[in-house]
DNA sequence: TTGTATGCGTTATCAC
DNA sequence: GTGATAACGCATACAA
């Protein structure tokens, strides 16, 4: 066990002066002698006395501790949304607790439970895949609780979100694909209930229609688990069943895409000659597969900055004061490596 | 801000009773009737109230809250780690809060202060590759303040260790290249105040020996930053500059060893027919790039696991108890993939 | 079976 | 200049 942190209170009692006088001399407060000053710092830097941060939030009623709720930390993406966070969440004072839902609601209730316990003082959250209805987060915001939601942000009235213009980086990655000179592409695309699925894949669609192109309801390829073993699955069966063959794929995550490549590759079909393919997320390891893997990236430690930055904004707020809701948007930006080079081929 | 939440004070005035009563009826103490307890819960239930953590912290002087510092959560292994903790400490009522030192002295040292601002009931903590002395955490251990040191552990008295067998794990890679008919094997050595880097080099060392194999000190190359571009120049250069070049290289991690794989192949050289290649770690990546890597696992999220288990263990124990320093070793796995397999080339 | 008083560490409000 | 006291929300020893 921890032995005992020194009190205001033993400065106190070993000086002979008042709590309050301590408190006050410690905070540099007006009305107190320099001398008692003097010897009250010079005792509390003997103790090594540290204000004990709990007293302090019980008494404000404030614990400058925020929430964040992840799908998961084992995720590249995520991680870098966690590392802004923590950055700015440092330099103002503020702690981050941390619970990840593995993608399960069960877990994303009992973490919400868990961090009001611990009277964080707003929530960060990117919702879990099986997230379908909200209310557990209406409950909150209709009492004024502060929630800022990133990347994967819930259609719901009166929310403050911080996403990625996620049409707009598929409609890139798509277009990308026609002008190369793909013409038959299909899509790998996310969980449905993710908005930022449905944005992916309206992108593409988007794209398609824009360079009349027809799409192909069956080269929509739905992978709500996420895993390259399910998109080299799912990419194989697509190759080898119909008839037509595709000849690029725009998957709404690189993993999915790494998956998909290898399945290409494993049919003896070459990447990019053959076929196309580009990602979105721009992992970590995207760059280093063969072909490097072109990609959308997205700025995550931006998102993770911005969103502790409204949700600060939010915290401090006077009483009875509201936030207007609002997204913020962040671009994205496709990154063209090998995988979708058919042009300039050697 | 926050709208208040109804406390136990509520309850017993909406209910004109003690707040003994109601404390005792919520926690089912004996010695309350039944009539009561019903109409305490009832109310409690109506009015959503949640007993205030930071208020209990304070009564019993135990947070509930572990502090992890860590040097980034954008590290794969990291990351693995944090998921096995963050499992744990949500299965045992604790909070997790997190800090990342950027491999920073100065970020460890106000890190570690903010926590204990904070009454952390135990730290745990992988120190970053800044940290030459370990003062700041000697004076806590004398304290008896719990700690548990993982995969990066400081070489003093007194410790709680979680760690891989780095040695052995070096040894074995090594061992699997000369097997493999590798005779003339370079190392990418890590940062030199970590113990996992000796441990590594100590590793690659001894199988070289084991094997009647001298080993050249140039081929000995520090690595100290750890990104890819850094062991892609160093190697690149040890191969245009040595008359008798490597045909191995076994890196102390998986992202210098796709640096590494990269130098070589631009230099025209085949993996693994010229140059085998061996990482460390297993990075999601490793088995997705061309050739996939050969790596030596590492249990991340089992070592977060016991490590946080340790420190539970440690924190619960009666006060003057005091605990046993230990060194957890976990083992390693090496896994065999193509970037090493000389023999069965087709 | 229930109520009263005290303390956890701190600060704000009065008082002197 | 400094001190006493109440309050933040809760649990518990002691009374009744």
């Amino acid at each position: 066990m921890k032995l005992g942190q020194a009190t205001i209170k033993d400065i106190a009692k070993e000086l002979n002066v008042s709590l309050s006088t301590v408190s006050r001399a410690l905070k540099d407060y007006p009305g107190i002698s320099n001398e008692t000053k003097r010897k009250v710092k010079e005792l509390a830097e003997k103790l090594n006395y540290r204000p004990n941060a709990i007293a302090l939030s019980l008494r404000k009623s404030k614990s400058f501790t925020i929430g964040v709720i992840i799908p998961e930390v084992v995720h590249f993406f995520f991680s870098t949304v966690i590392s802004g966070i923590e950055e700015v969440a440092f330099a103002n004072g503020y702690n981050v607790i941390l619970c990840q839902t593995n993608e399960k609601l069960q877990r994303e209730l009992s973490s919400i439970e868990a961090m009001l316990d611990n009277q964080v003082d707003g929530l960060l959250v990117s919702y879990s895949k099986e997230t379908e209805d909200f209310n557990h987060f209406t409950k909150l915001l209709k009492q004024n609780f502060p929630i800022v939601f990133f990347d994967r942000v819930p259609e719901i009235e009166n929310t403050v979100n911080v996403t990625v213009n996620d049409f707009k980086g598929a409609y890139d990655a798509t277009s990308h694909l026609i002008n190369q000179g793909y013409k038959n592409i299909a899509h790998l695309a996310g969980p449905k209930n993710l908005t930022i699925s449905r944005k992916r894949l309206d992108g593409y669609l988007a794209a398609l229609q824009d360079h009349s192109i027809k799409h192909n309801p069956d080269w929509i390829i739905p992978c709500p688990i996420g895993t390259q073993e399910e998109s080299f699955e799912f990419t194989k069966r697509l190759f080898e069943n119909e008839k037509a063959k595709p000849d690029g794929i725009f998957a709404s995550n690189d993993i999915a895409a790494a998956g998909a490549m290898m399945a290409v590759k494993s049919l003896g079909l070459k990447v990019p000659s053959d076929v196309g393919v580009v990602g979105f997320s721009d992992w970590q390891f995207s760059s280093m597969i063969d072909p490097p893997l072109s990609t959308v990236s997205q700025p995550g430690f931006q998102m993770g900055e911005k969103a502790i930055s409204l949700l600060l904004e939010m915290i401090n707020k006077k009483k009875d004061e509201t936030w207007t809701p609002k997204t913020v948007v962040l671009e994205t930006e496709l990154i063209i490596r090998k995988s979708s080079e058919k042009i300039i081929t050697e």
